[in-house]
RNA sequence: CGCGGGAUGGAGCAGUUGGUAGCUCGUCGGGCUCAUAACCCGAAGGUCGUUGGUUCAAGUCCUUCUCCCGCAA
């Protein structure tokens, strides 16, 4: 049974490390250090260091993937394969060089495309039809390894980013699996990338979410479900306060329909005009207060013009 | 103890310098109408999150706890 170190950090590792932990022998893992979380500030612990610990798993909590210690940790483990998958940190030649089967990485993304650390976001906010798992041979570069098994899945119209989440997190121990018979087999094949084709997925912050209503509807339309749940997107109001926008739908793809920004509230909704077209908006959520449905926000707000 | 905001009839919000609570929507009844989610009339519904306190009197001031949210990480 292959040895192997899993490295990861957040939720979307998760069900590829527990593929791993039932398939295989899995004697590390990597994950980033315990943070301060949420708004008390209470230290907590990566997804992926809960699930080591439940199922007896060393743990590594390096706060840098380049010291002489951390390669003597990934030495000591004496594994046949590192496996990476959402971790967050870049690997040394010399660490990648040391496994027999060297290091695979699960990628959020059909590659060469959105290579980098927000695959997920940027497939949705351009609009884009599919999205999908590669497995890849890690190498020093940004996801610039050689391809080893590829699973699309489309993304629909109004797929949210969280769905996409959902749906690519759970695919990724599919495509992992494939990737590791094929390995044992030896019927892997390794096809290398065509790098003049790669784009990339910058990360994303909450100042990504701002919506810039000269942009068309369709385009904010793509914002608003790409940066759904996080980090939401969102607008402020002539008066100042901040309104993040959950979810809305696109009415008129096209045509100028006023001032960009401007609100027209109707019996339980809200049109917005864009730079191009019109967007209705379904779910918002003020400042101070929960998410709701524009029907309820509108009950004891009013909405005229967004900045 | 990272900073800050909020908890008021089913929902969303007001409530000024403390004097037993209002608005919009919804709900129920009636009316208008060919008809209606539209319009008109009327009604029901709140011990103002929790604990203790100050006061002649607290939604409105102070305190305990619980929950929610924004920012920052």
């Amino acid at each position: 049974m292959l040895r192997i170190v899993f490295m990861g950090t957040p939720d979307f590792a998760i069900p590829t490390f527990q593929m791993l932990i039932d398939e295989y022998d899995v004697v590390l893992a990597v994950t980033k250090p315990d943070k301060p979380k949420g708004r008390g500030g209470a230290i907590a612990m990566p997804p992926v260091k809960e699930l080591a610990m439940k199922h007896n798993i060393p743990v590594y909590q390096p706060s840098s993937a380049k010291t002489p210690e951390f390669y003597e940790t990934l030495k000591a483990a004496n594994a046949d394969l590192f496996v990476t998958c959402a971790y967050g940190k870049i690997l040394t030649a010399e660490v990648l060089a040391l496994p027999k089967y060297g290091c695979i990485n699960v990628h959020a993304s059909i590659l060469p495309a959105y290579r980098g650390a927000a695959p997920l976001w940027h497939a949705v906010i351009d609009g884009q039809a599919e999205s999908g798992i590669t497995t890849m041979m890690t190498d020093v570069g940004m996801d610039t390894g050689d391809i080893l098994h590829i699973d699309r899945t489309p993304i629909s119209e109004d797929m949210t980013m969280g769905e996409l989440h959902d749906t690519l997190s759970a695919l990724g121990p599919k495509t992992l699996k494939a990737t590791l018979d094929a390995l044992e087999a030896g019927t892997l094949v390794r096809t290398p990338q065509n790098h003049d084709q790669a784009t990339y997925a910058a990360m994303v912050d909450r100042e990504s979410g701002h919506i810039a209503w000269n942009k068309s509807a369709k385009e904010i339309h793509n914002l608003v479900r790409g940066t759904n749940p996080f980090p939401v997107a969102y607008t402020n109001t002539v008066t100042g306060s901040r309104v993040k926008i959950w979810k809305t739908r696109v009415v008129k793809e096209t045509g100028n329909h006023g001032v960009p920004g401007t609100v027209s509230v109707g019996k339980g909704q809200a049109l917005v005009a864009c730079g191009e077209g019109l967007l209705e908006l379904l779910e918002v959520q003020g400042e101070n207060a929960r998410k709701m449905t524009v029907g309820e926000y509108l009950n004891g707000h009013t909405l005229d013009q967004f900045e």
